[in-house]
Formats: structure tokens, sequence, C-alpha cells
DNA sequence: AAATAGCGGAGCGAATCGCTCCGCTATGAG
DNA sequence: CTCATAGCGGAGCGATTCGCTCCGCTATTT
């Protein structure tokens, strides 16, 4: 039975997956009537629930950094500290985090997207002490290094373009080859390397990029944006 | 002395630099105006060298195909089998090889594109065959395989991003950072490790994004693109 | 000094953007 | 059953941006 209250949960659950697809495929350039056609919804509806594009894409941002949290939980409460961890990546990789990243900047950071942010940063802090203590994560990696995988191994180019294709048949195939990538990335996470390159990279290489909204121009604009540059969203 | 000749020669290099970059950050959003200011060229001096903008993609994708094939033979002249081949992803990957996936399927594949195209699979079959053959290799990783990591890190979503925002002081940090991404990929590549999951996936993954130039809609149009599906220009 | 290769960018029509508005359908109350 | 209305789809608004043309101008070459 479809009442009128499932229904719209439903779309709502819809409209916020299509975003998040749309946004994969089409990067910054992703436009509302994009996302409300992949929805299978009219532009309309989106804007009922939605005042503005931004107010989705905050939303968007929200439960990101909830699913990113709630991983990172569910990785600590794993006794086995590699397992943990491994489970964390391969949570946040296949979910798709990153492809929020070319709205990063784009839009404002509202406090509750910064607050969860900080929680996340904590959460991981964790998951990578743990494994460190262990001997289970090569020594060299930090929770920078991490947080940077993911973002990095967290948008599939092929799968995203397949897509926009409409190549739905390749998709099974798609994220399987992904999933093999996943691993070689986890298998080069372990002990018994040798050491990395370069010296761990600093916290502000993924703050920073999500602050200062509006005035991203060519050339710096001021010294160094206002405050609050936390990474919420990712 | 800058001869007019030696002007015009380093104009379009930078225009060709600027596409890449621009490319890489816009996505298939990047507009020509953008591309020739980047390069400090004005609009007028693009449309002298290229008549239209998929020409200028065209050529960038027969750019893009030389390096991969230098890289590979490169590797290949490269006694050890595993430098050899470490020093092929790394030299893609460092370059930016996969900046280019945006425009898969949104111009048209040139003859010279499909034939270059083909050279580079043979050549990085070759390489990973060797590298097998030596067991340097875990040996359930196939070339496509190589060929998706090289795309899914051959763009730095970090870089790319700082760069859009102006933040150029944190380039050197963010460049030495994806490095350390790519010692860690490698290093998974290397023998001694479990398993990978699933079945190694099918050429078609990296073929067939860049055939049927025009006609993809959200419902696959027709049967399998007629002929010539290559992965040109990657 | 005259000729001209090569440049920058204003501006064209077309396309697309975010968003508003409204006619319509299908639901749930009485 | 009737009827009020919640929720829908999408035409269309003004603004913006697109690829590209065209032309006046500068700087080099003869």
């Amino acid at each position: 039975m479809t009442t009128r209250k499932n229904l719209t949960e439903r779309n709502d659950r819809a409209l916020l997956q299509a975003a998040r697809d749309v946004l994969a495929e089409d990067g910054a350039h992703a436009s509302v009537a994009a996302i409300a056609a992949r929805a299978g919804l009219g532009i309309g509806s989106l804007y009922r629930r939605y005042r503005t594009k931004e107010e989705l894409f905050q939303r968007l941002s929200v439960m990101s950094l909830d699913h990113w949290n709630e991983v990172a939980e569910r990785g600590l409460a794993e006794p086995d500290p590699w397992a943990g961890l491994a489970g964390f990546v391969r949570g946040c990789v296949e979910f798709g985090q990153g492809s929020l990243g070319p709205i990063a900047g784009a839009i404002a950071v509202t406090p509750e997207m910064d607050a969860k942010a900080r929680r996340g940063d904590e959460l991981l802090d964790e998951l990578v002490r743990r494994a460190h203590e262990a001997g289970v994560l090569r020594g060299d990696v930090t929770a920078v290094d991490i947080s940077l995988l993911i973002e990095q191994l967290g948008r599939s180019p092929v799968v995203d373009q397949l897509r926009k294709q409409g190549r739905d048949d390749l998709l099974p195939a798609a994220a399987e080859a992904r999933r093999r990538l996943i691993a070689i990335a986890l298998d080069g996470l372990r002990p018994g390397h040798g050491p990395l390159p370069g010296s761990p990279p600093g916290e502000e290489l993924f703050t920073g990029r999500w602050s200062s909204p509006r005035d991203a121009g060519p050339v710096a604009a001021e010294e160094d944006a206002p405050g609050h540059g936390g990474d919420a969203g990712r």
C-alpha cells in the first residue's frame, strides 16, 4: 500500500540518492533539473522539500558525514583493529565518499556540518591509533593519508561514466573491478613494505578546502580564509 | 630573444597544458574561455590554432596517448621488470592520465587516436606479461586492473581543487601526499598478498566508453555501438 | 615606412542555469 | 459517494554562460 506518507518518504530518499549520483557524474556542473529527472520527479517536487540547491547539497553533506561516522563507529566496535580499519575504508569508498568533492568551497559550511566533521576526524584518529598500536598498519601511514586515500578511491570514473552513458549492463562488472582496486590499496597499507616517500601530509591538505565559500578566484583573494576551516562534507 | 615563431610555439604549449589543467578541474564543464584565460591568451588566439573545441580536445587526446606510449616504451627498456612496470604506472599517474576521462564519449575518436590506443594496449600487455613471468607482480592482477588503477589515481581531487581555489602554496604538499598514495598502491601490487576478490575485469570496461560519441542517452540507444570501440584518449 | 602576422576581447545567437508558478491528479476525510 | 487539498509535473521567467565570429590594434619583419 502506498500511502501519501510512504510515497513522500521514498521520494525524499530517491532525491538524495539521485543528487549523489548526478554530483558524481557531472561534478560541480550538476543541475537541479538533472537531479530531479534522475529521481524520477519533477523540479517542483524537489523545490518543495529544499528551498534552494545549496540547502539540498548541505543536507547531502550531513548525510555523508553521518555515514562516515557510523562506519567509523562500526569499525571501532570491531575487536580486530585491522578488520575495523579496513572495514571503515571499504565502507567509505564503496559508499562514494568523495563524490561531494566538487562542491567543496561552493556551499556554506553549517555549524552542524562542522561539528560532525570534527567528530569524524576523532574517530578516524582512533581507528588509526589502534591499528598502529597493534602493529597491523604500516608505521608511517597517518590518518590524513587514509583520508586522502578514501577521497581518491571514493569516486569511480568508470562507474560514473558508464552510468552517464546508460551502460547499466556493465555496472556490476565495474563495481567488482573497483573492489579489486580497493583490495590492492588495502594490501599496500599493511606493514612489511619499504618506507613511504616524502614526509607525512599536514592536516591543512584535507581542511582548508571547505572554507571561504564564495571568493575562490584564480588568484588567492585574501590571506588565509576567516576561521572555521573544517573538512565538512567530504 | 622572442621571435614570432618562438612565441607561437610557446603559446601552443601553454594552450595544451592549460586545457589539461582546466579539464582536470572543471570536468566536462570546461569552457574554451577558461582554457584561454589560464593559458594567458585571448579566445581569438585559441581559435586560430584550433578550429573547434573538439579539435583541441582531440589534439590533447593524441598528446596523452603519445605520453602513455613513450612511458611504456621507457618501462620496457628498463631491464628490471618491476622497475619498468612501476615506472610506467608512476609516470602515467603523475602526468595525469585520466584527466581526459570526462570527455570520453563526448568527442569523436579519430583513426589516429584509435591506432595509438591499440599500440598502448599492446605495450602495457607486454609490461604486465614480463612482470608476471619474473614473478614480481601478484599473479591475479591483469593489464585491465592496471589500466583502471592508472585511471583511478590519474586524477587528484586534492590537487585539482586546490588549484581551482588558487591555493598554490599547498600544491607541493599535495603532490607529495599523492606520491605517497601511489607508493601504497604499488606496494599492493607486489606478490605476497591474498587473492583479489571477484574475477578479472573484462576489456570492455576500459573500451566501450569512447565509442558512440553523440547518442549517450539515459537509456542505451542501440545495441553495441558501431565498431571501432577503442579506449582512445584515456 | 609600409606590410602584416598574430593578438585580445566585445558581442552574437543559442543553450542552460536556478527557481517560480500553476493546472492537474490522486488521495483520504466525511 | 463527494469534495477539499496535498503533492505532483513541467512550462516558462530572467539571468547567465556557452561556443564561436569578427575586428581593431600592437609589435615584428621587410
